[in-house]
DNA sequence: TTAATAACCTACTAAATTAGTTGGTTATAT
DNA sequence: ATATAACCAACTAATTTAGTAGGTTATTAA
């Protein structure tokens, strides 16, 4: 099992893409800007949400990505295991075979571990996140930041533009 | 988080311990024969199981280590704590400010996530391993393999021996 | 039609971590 | 005296993470 920030970079922009995808595609440098994740590094992330289907792709200006499924029907469980290989805690996978094909002495507890995990991530969908009070807040921050930056760049554009005209 | 080989190994070492040392101190190349883990990485485990006071060692012939406590006292989560940095899924180690200073949108998440495996592996005590019905049947197991590898070596000796008597 | 946008793709990289190995020293029971 | 076994430090190969760099392709809007 890992849990490191890979798994937790594609959970929060799964999030991001739930609170504003309403209006149509958001696209990766949307996203990198509000979250803070490198878009190159994004792009990885979504190439493997898009193969097992979490997602789905417009090409081209105002393009971007999608939900593929309503927000109720995906479930943390599924972003991780899309970019890591699992949340399985045991060694074998599951195989009982970790000590030279023979079970290790405590395959049963990473089993049990590795339910206790699936089973609190599986329970956990979009929708559920989106509705929750902190998650609200935290996103409200981040939209006025990014209307404070798109403003700053405005006022540099106009100065370019000016400039320009002489 | 991450739960890796790194403490599935200390985990397997300690209840090996646990089922091991009521007849005095185990020597670690005795784990290392039954547990199939590398007897120098297993020294450097059990200097940080000793750092955190969960074992005590005997030194020299007949010496080993020891659980510095009751088998009921001692819990999995303190174990993998022990090697591991700590069963923490926040990417803040609690602190809230991964987001350059700030909560990131999934930080609440991952602080249930937390809680969660901590409540679980904080649950199970040594002593609650060594009474599960596949804890008992494994060591079983590897008590009789080790048995039989020694009984061979003891072969390959009387063969020495036998040569070098002529 | 052209320019801008944004997905899509491949290959490379620095840093960290894992799972060890090597080669010792020190303490102690027999 | 010797064998045992803890203790210790330094090195290493392989893997993974969290990126970067440098493109190509599809689509929209001017
Ligand atoms: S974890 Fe499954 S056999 Fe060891
Ligand atoms: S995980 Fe705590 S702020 Fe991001």
């Amino acid at each position: 099992m890992r849990l490191t920030t890979k798994g937790r970079y594609a959970v929060t922009a799964m999030l991001d893409l739930a609170l504003h995808s309403d209006k149509g595609p958001v696209s990766l440098s949307d996203i990198s800007a509000r979250q803070g994740i490198s878009l190159s590094y994004l792009e990885q992330l979504f190439a493997k949400l898009r193969k097992q289907s979490l997602v789905s792709s417009v090409r081209g200006p105002g393009g971007g990505y999608l939900l593929s499924r309503e927000r109720c029907d995906i479930f943390v469980a599924q972003i991780v295991d899309a970019v890591n290989e699992s949340v399985d805690a045991t060694g074998c996978r599951g195989r009982s075979d970790c000590q030279g094909g023979t079970t290790c002495l405590t395959h049963h507890l990473w089993c049990d571990l590795s339910d206790q995990i699936h089973d609190f991530l599986s329970g956990i969908s979009l929708e559920k996140l989106v509705q929750r009070k902190d998650v609200r807040l935290v996103a409200e921050r981040q939209d006025s930041d990014i209307r404070q930056i798109d403003q700053s760049h405005d006022k540099d554009q106009d100065k370019i533009s000016a400039a320009l005209l002489g």
